[in-house]
DNA sequence: TCATTTTGACCCACC
DNA sequence: AGGTGGGTCAAAATG
């Protein structure tokens, strides 16, 4: 049996694997249910939050091999890149590595020791990272995310180009806490709400339980991008991913339809600017 | 020691 | 029916 035997991981496989998406349920390695039984992905509502950022981590080092892009993979990064973006990125990113690159060295200090490894990116929240692929032909990272908490299996995607520019971000649920505790100084302007808790909302499922895609770039008017119309809540939200964000929930429903990219894209024009993140 | 990251392999869905 | 892409897991490595 199994002549690999290059690792347990092998034999596991053969038997154990299987279960693992299909009936679901042994898996003992997996203290989480998790939502693979459903399907993969199917019940998560998945956030695409798309902006390009500059990663701070990541000098220009590289050549800007963005204009290799043609729009064949990424129509969605071509609109940036130049700095129109950039300037909001300035987030805190101070304290997230993770963004890219493995690890800063670019000699600065050591500073945030508090914050090991990185995590707390912009949303404030604590990621594990459980995997990485290279898609679209190798011409971009995407890393997988996955929310330390407990009961939270929310997860986060995060593309990024070799540059490391982030070319998309997409978050899958909504987290049931409110977040961790930022001790950072913060001064973006959080202290809000800390309550950001989204229960959810029926009302909101008219459109979350659809596949609603949101392009943060999308043809120009998308409408506010800034939209004031998202009250308290999001705000945090907002104000980091006002520039482009790409809200996107998918369900099992998604793919009735031959076009989906058409139908979504229509979709998202008629709630452009909403960002089911917000319950209320 | 633990938590997290890294990397390879497996599986599933779609074409 | 086969192939590819994409997503997740698990073991090992690292801090
Ligand atoms: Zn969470």
């Amino acid at each position: 049996m199994v002549s690999l035997g290059k690792c347990a991981q092998d034999e596991v496989a053969s038997e154990e694997l299987q279960q693992r998406h299909g009936s679901g349920g042994g898996v003992a390695s997996q203290p989480i249910p998790d939502v693979g039984l459903l399907s993969q992905e199917n019940r998560d509502n998945e956030i695409h939050a798309k902006r390009t950022e500059q990663e701070a981590t990541t000098p220009s080092l590289f050549p800007e091999k963005a204009s290799q892009l043609p729009d064949a993979a990424v129509p969605t990064m071509q609109s940036d890149q130049e700095g129109s973006t950039s300037s909001i990125i300035l987030e805190k990113d101070s304290l997230a590595p993770d963004t890219g690159i493995p690890m800063l060295q670019s000699g600065q200090e050591g500073s945030t020791p508090s914050i090991i490894r990185e995590k707390v990116t912009e949303d404030g929240y604590n990621w594990r990272k459980y995997g990485q692929k290279l898609v679209k032909g190798n011409e971009f990272i995407r890393s997988y995310y996955k929310c330390t908490h407990p009961n939270c299996q929310v997860k986060k995607q995060l593309e990024k180009s070799h540059d490391g520019q982030i070319t998309d971000t997409t978050y899958l649920g909504q987290h049931d806490h409110p977040k961790p505790q930022l001790n950072v100084p913060v001064a973006v302007g959080f202290a809000l709400s800390v309550i950001d808790e989204r229960p959810n909302e029926p009302s909101l499922t008219g459109m979350d339980d659809k596949s609603f895609v949101e392009h943060g770039q999308t043809p120009n008017q998308t409408e506010p991008v800034d939209d004031p119309t998202r009250p308290t809540v999001a705000v945090s939200d907002n104000v980091k991913g006002a520039l482009s964000q790409t809200n996107r929930m998918r369900d099992v429903v998604d793919k009735d339809d031959d076009d989906d990219t058409d139908s979504k894209r229509q979709f998202k024009q008629l709630v452009a600017g909403g960002v089911c993140s917000c319950p209320r």
